[in-house]
DNA sequence: AAGGTGACCGGCC
DNA sequence: TGGCCGGCCACCT
């Protein structure tokens, strides 16, 4: 909280947050709307903490070919997949079809105000 | 304190 | 998007 670290981490988790339902974002995207976005690693790497946090769904944030790359990280191999589904994405192997139609970016404006 | 790591991205072949 | 390489930034041991 005090820590830089932290709110870096807390923004990671704002933006996730705010991911509507039936959308998905890359990290790339989260990354550029938190104004860092050559960290897309790390954004990946907050998330592995952020999908501890049931207010932060992690199975919206894939990669930017779609791929869902952190499923492994999840409990089941195939969970991740299971939710997306759930929320009417298509995925084949792996992969979101349609992924621009279900794409969604954040608004960076937020994050500026601090 | 230093080194290794990672759920990435963009560029090039 | 098929595959490889380099860069990048913060976290962890």
């Amino acid at each position: 909280m005090t820590k830089t670290s932290d709110n870096f981490f807390e923004r990671v988790y704002a933006v996730a947050r705010q991911i509507p339902y039936g959308k998905v974002t890359s990290y790339g995207a989260i990354a550029r709307a938190l104004g860092t976005a050559r960290s897309a690693r790390m954004v990946g790497w907050a998330m592995n903490a952020a999908h501890n946090l049931e207010d932060v769904p992690a199975h919206r944030v894939v990669n930017r070919k779609g791929l869902l790359t952190g499923k492994h990280h999840f409990d089941g191999t195939n969970l991740m997949q299971q939710l997306l589904e759930s929320e009417g994405i298509v995925i084949e192997d792996n992969q979101i079809i349609d992924l621009e139609k279900h794409f969604w970016e954040p608004e960076i404006r937020i994050y500026f105000c601090e």
